[in-house]
DNA sequence: ATTTGAATTTAGCCTTGTCTAAATATTAAT
DNA sequence: ATTAATATTTAGACAAGGCTAAATTCAAAT
């Protein structure tokens, strides 16, 4: 098993989180838009990875992870995830808090401190966004999930994920009333601007834009 | 307030750790030992942190740490021993697992983490070594103490700290039933060789050379 | 089929933190 | 008071990982 820099973590984590269904490859300026880096960085450490095997690098088109990749890749993701719930639910934090500090955690290496912390949190399956959180061995526990404002009207189901969760968007979530795991109805839905109105847990009635709602995931 | 990288806070810990009560300043080959680093890499580093102002440096003469390097060293000494406590109350770490974890644990940057930590630790004041845990403005609760060689015959107290410890010597204790809080009495002084017998917990009676009764701190 | 603009890579430089080998200062022993 | 041994520092090299500026390649549009 292979040892990565903290440096090497990021950019592979970032490359799987970028990897699309679709097989173009993820481009230099995308990792670099995503990493905050120059181009030019990402060009030369794209070729290290290369040679360590964890991506497919052909100069000038992009990068695919390989399967070693992707099981590191699943190694951190496990970890920021784990984190994530431990900051939220033994420590208080709120959802939009936990992505810097999980970010740091997530390069500490022990299995033994995951495996406990796993246990101690109870082998949690999803993190405080919604985002399942892989196994030891990779594996992860998908459920089918659609956009918000692709469920049909006066259809229903739950909120388990946001694709957007930057603090911004979070903290707006929160303070209208929507929060992971709140059970929804559409009950209205505006054919001019895709706009809709959705109660939560029966009690509460929010209005939110196409966009607000292209975020949100829904379990039906 | 000054941000150090992980090399620096490394430096930083151990240099303060190093000081003794004497003002004789702690030595380079002192540092290099301790950090297993080469004496010449520790020279460079230690002009760096004096040009920063954490240390006083007089080439070769040692370095005396500063207050200000004081007041680093103890917010993440706090850090690596409020960690520790969590890896032991919370995640079942036996005493002598937890230095490696925790030394990668306390580089993390967040004061609101360590905060959040501390508050759902309960606010600990020791670590599981024994050792104290500096507040948030460096503060520390001392609690006077003795090596259990010192304790005359018939004297009791409480194992409170060790002064050795290695993960060797901590597996030894662990072992014959000695740890952190239990109660113990002299009952016995060899005059020969300074061996002694105790008393743990009103229950069991342990033999130990006067070497290992020295690295066991009581607090009468 | 060229040209042009955007994306990408290369080349060269910088800083951090380590190392080895050589030089120098201090300390201990005669 | 010298000398020998030890401790420390300096000098120079190297790897990682970033940057800027310049060169190159790809792709889109004429």
């Amino acid at each position: 098993m292979n040892k990565f820099s903290f440096a090497e973590e990021n950019y592979i984590k970032t490359i799987y989180e970028l990897t699309d269904a679709g097989k173009k490859g993820v481009s230099t300026n995308d990792i670099s838009a995503a990493m905050k880096l120059k181009p030019a960085s990402v060009s030369d450490m794209l070729r290290k990875l290369g040679e360590k095997g964890v991506i497919d690098y052909r100069k000038y088109y992009g990068v695919h992870i390989t399967e070693e990749g992707k099981k590191h890749a699943l190694s951190i993701i496990r970890k920021q995830r784990l984190w994530e719930v431990f900051l939220v639910e033994k420590l208080r934090f709120t959802w939009d808090e936990v992505t810097d500090v999980a970010d740091e955690l997530e390069h500490v290496q022990s299995s033994i401190l995951i495996r406990r912390l796993d246990e101690y949190l109870g082998f949690p399956k999803f993190d405080p966004h919604g985002d399942p959180i892989p196994d030891e061995y990779g594996d992860v526990r998908v459920r089918p999930r659609i956009p918000l404002n692709e469920v049909e009207l006066n259809g229903s189901g739950q909120i388990v994920a946001v694709k957007d969760s930057s603090a911004a968007f979070l903290r707006y979530l929160d303070k209208v009333g929507a929060y992971i795991g709140a059970r929804i109805k559409v009950i209205e839905k505006v054919e001019f601007d895709g706009s809709i109105e959705i109660l939560v847990d029966n009690k509460k009635t929010i209005f939110m834009s196409k966009d607000v709602a292209g975020n949100i995931l829904i379990m039906v």
